[in-house]
RNA sequence: GCGAUCGUAGCUCAGUUGGUUAGAGCGCCGGUUUGUGGUACCGGAGGUCGGGGGUUCGAGACCCCUCGAUCGCCCCA
């Protein structure tokens, strides 16, 4: 390891080769869905003013204190790089006079940073995509949404082993309800809680229901329910957002004990869960949150949205693999360089991909060609002081002669012989 | 922030209870043979064994510190 080489950063990722095909697949998959769909295409700053997110997360969480990539710039101002991208969408859509658009479907995608300990699946910088429908209060939007959602894992060919697991938060008087039923039962009991739950039970008792400590589990069984505190009005909501899912044939899960820790979220909260991640089994999430405009001082605005990681969807998806290339060029006497170079970019022109090899002996530069597993090598060597081209067709390629559309091309011919 | 495991050539790894000039495969470079060519053979470059300190006659192996990686806890917008 040389000492003047500087490292990347902790939590930073290089992806290359067949992860970086994956990557790129996900990615692809995702705009074409995101079409179908209607989503309509945004693009946002990785940089915001701190208080972006701060106010719409809550300043005294963890996640603002601890989390954020935060940082003051030559003004003075204290600046954080995204770590969602909601907040910032919410921003724009008061900032930039997207309310005459609602009700809008945008989607995004691109780089996050969350200032954590990197594990399987958990970056400082990691990749997500964003889906949000914001000024719609209707279910028809959750459904819509998951149904997006439910297609995508599909087309993306994971969607075996991988639940969708639903819960309601109800609206803003049913989660209170139920949040203080649900400190009051676990204070019942705090001594025999683990510590960290005990810490939950002041700070965030719905985290206490997710709880992997053995020791909390006990109580998380019986519980309060969510459902016994829903108001007539979320019940219906909840109802709909079903119904909705069924007609749409997207199979699910109820899952009592999903939450959110922050506040503005209301109803509807799901998530894409998989055991095959270890502990990072989340790939997609997202949930309805009504509250949220409000904390940037907009209108009180309905918007639901979901956002998946990339690079978790990534290792789902396994190895892509990288296509090998249509034609390798092999310059066997260096003389005709030039016509080597004039032959791939005629190649390249008729959409075919290739790659010129004009190093080493000529035995290496066929042994290489033929490692690369083309579908024709073409090589120009040298007769009576000219060029000539032979091409070596590897492997079939359809019900054509690709051999002879290629030595067509290369030999700048394209006249029948 | 906490815990566990790990850190030997570009990559994947060997390296016996601490004992001579630290090895293999792949890759890279050169060559031989084959003379229209993927698989054979020979050779070469490349490592202060993550870094620092300590124990010892002697440390890649043992101890401490440090950096980094992996996985997990916390947190998860």
């Amino acid at each position: 390891m040389s000492q003047k080489t500087p490292q990347a950063i902790r939590g930073t990722q290089d992806i290359f080769g067949a992860e970086a095909e994956a990557f790129a697949y996900v990615v692809e998959t995702f705009e074409r869905i995101r079409k179908l769909y209607r989503f309509r295409r945004i693009e946002m700053p990785v940089f915001e003013r701190t208080e972006v997110f701060s106010r719409s997360i809550g300043e005294t969480t963890d996640v603002v204190s601890k989390e954020m990539y935060s940082f003051e710039d030559r003004g003075g101002e204290s600046l954080t790089l995204r770590p969602e991208f909601t907040a910032g969408i919410a921003r724009a859509y008061l900032t930039d006079g997207w309310q005459q658009y609602a009700p809008l479907k945008v989607a995004t995608h691109g780089p996050l940073f969350r200032y954590e300990r990197p594990q399987k699946g958990r970056y400082r910088q990691f990749h997500q995509l964003d889906a949000e429908i914001i000024g719609a209060a209707e279910p028809q939007a959750d459904v819509e949404l998951l149904a997006m959602a439910d297609q995508l894992l599909k087309e993306l060919g994971i969607a075996e082993g991988v639940t969708l697991q639903l819960n309601t938060l109800g609206d803003g008087n049913s989660r209170e309800a139920w949040r203080s039923a649900l400190v009051e039962h676990f204070a019942g009991v705090r001594g025999e809680l683990s510590e960290d739950s005990q810490e939950r039970l002041d700070k965030n008792p719905l985290r206490i229901l997710d709880s992997k400590d053995p020791r909390d589990k006990v109580f998380v069984g019986d519980a309060p329910k969510i459902d016994d505190f829903l108001s007539a009005e979320a019940q219906d909501y909840f109802g709909k957002v079903c119904d909705g899912l069924g007609a749409a044939g997207v199979a699910w899960e109820r899952n009592p004990a999903l939450v959110r820790g922050l506040d503005y979220y209301r109803h509807t909260a799901f998530e894409f869960v998989t055991d095959r991640l270890g502990a990072q089994g989340t790939v997609l999430g997202g949930g309805r949150y009504d509250g949220l405009i409000e904390t940037l001082g907009g209108p009180h605005t309905p918007a639901v949205g979901w956002a998946a990681g990339i690079e978790r969807l990534a290792m789902l998806v396994g190895d892509k693999g990288e296509d090998t290339p249509e034609v390798v060029v092999v310059v066997e006497d260096d003389a005709f360089v030039t016509e080597a170079i004039a032959a791939i970019t005629r190649l390249r022109s008729d959409g075919m991909s290739a790659v010129l090899i004009a190093t080493g002996s000529p035995k290496k530069r066929f042994d290489k060609a033929a490692k690369m597993n083309p579908a024709a090598i073409a090589f120009v060597r040298s007769q009576d002081g000219g060029p000539i081209w032979g091409v070596r067709e590897m492997r079939e390629k359809g019900d054509f002669d690709f051999a002879l559309i290629v030595h067509r091309t290369v030999a700048g011919s394209f006249n029948k012989p």
